[in-house]
DNA sequence: GCCGTCTGGCTAATAGGCGTAGCTTGCTGG
DNA sequence: CCAGCAAGCTACGCCTATTAGCCAGACGGC
């Protein structure tokens, strides 16, 4: 009969919580059960917080994708350029080696037809929104944009995908092998903004 | 009292059929019970034929990506350079289309210390081998294949992922944003075969 | 041709997950 | 002070995986 003192948002912070204490596979092994009992209630109960674990894992993967984005502003706030673009990749990879289980949570595509997922679609949005600032200081062609955005990203995700992923051996070089990727990235880019495919890999911006 | 004539063999295909069936989340949504109707048999008749659902999906896991390497390397034959590169990528990503079920499968990392493992781990080691042969026609320096390797696969990935977990809009521009990611993939890779860096950005700390 | 054994099915049952229904009780606003 | 709301609870239904134990068909040895 006592009461917990639960809420919405109290649910959503001990679903961090698991996710969290859960590693890379956090957010696939969060449960409501896992939840109920951080909390000292019945599974049940959550009931009266949270609609269903679906919109549970879409909360926390609202907040994840919130906080990537986050890290991702403030470590390119004042650069610009290759500089900006480094450390935009630094951030997102630092902060899935800090939550790889919120992280993990980031990857979950919104439903476009779905309105409970428009949230999430915005936070996605704003999101990328990050990345096409970061672009701008390379000079892009508008038209070139959105490849740039989705290389960037690819590269990004995919290596962070696969390093979480134990997809790696000799574990030491990796912070190198990552550097080089975002070296052609950025070269990339910077290519990408010289109408003049002769000269590759002219470091100019802008 | 009909023998439905199962065998292991048989019950990987229909597995296979329901991740097939399921789409993108076709692997996940992979289930016991899904394979047993399938068959037209009950649910633990099908331990005769394997141990258990995290064996069954290994045996899938191990099939795909033995698919995706073999899909790598038929398309790279007679190929050099960036011709096989491009050729590599638009094979995995060919796959990871027709069979999105089974490409997710892909994702999953080998436990270096499982010894249940030991056959994907095998076979994600055939998978990395054959783009190691790819980037050897650039003329790579040997420390730096790993990186090439890890940027092409991080790159490629990360793109296919993206793409499966619907993380694009304006579908039309994804191949032509794919052939861009893959440029810089091909420019960046021959940039790190060429010691002599008229602007190779190889600079800060280690 | 017959018998025994092996094997591939079955049902029953356990354990754990999500989610619903309905009850009870503590807290709070008037 | 009390009525009602809200936050707990238990009991249940249905879905998973997995184990245990039974039974009958098929096949090898004689």
């Amino acid at each position: 009969m006592p009461r917990a003192g639960l809420s919405p948002d109290a649910v959503v912070r001990l679903a961090l919580e698991v996710v969290d204490a859960g590693g890379p596979s956090g957010f696939a092994g969060l449960t409501l059960a896992k939840v109920a009992a951080r909390a000292g209630v019945a599974a049940p109960s959550l009931y009266k917080h949270v609609g269903s674990l679906a919109d549970l894992r879409r909360e926390v993967t609202v907040i994840a994708v919130r906080e990537l984005t986050a890290a991702g502003t403030s470590a390119t706030v004042g650069r610009a350029g290759a500089d900006a673009l480094h450390a935009l990749a630094d951030a997102w990879r630092r902060y899935a080696h800090a939550h790889p289980g919120r992280y993990v949570a980031t990857q979950i595509g919104a439903d476009p037809d779905d309105p409970a997922d428009a949230v999430l679609r915005a936070a996605g949005e704003e999101s990328v929104r990050t990345v096409v600032a970061v672009l701008r200081g390379f000079g892009l062609p508008d038209e070139r944009v959105v490849d740039a955005v989705r290389a960037v990203r690819a590269g990004v995700h995919g290596f962070v995908t696969l390093e979480l992923g134990a997809g790696f051996r000799m574990r030491e070089d990796v912070d190198q092998s990552f550097k080089v990727l975002i070296d052609m990235l950025v070269a990339g880019v910077a290519a990408l903004a010289t109408p003049d495919p002769a000269q590759a890999t002219t470091g100019s911006h802008r």
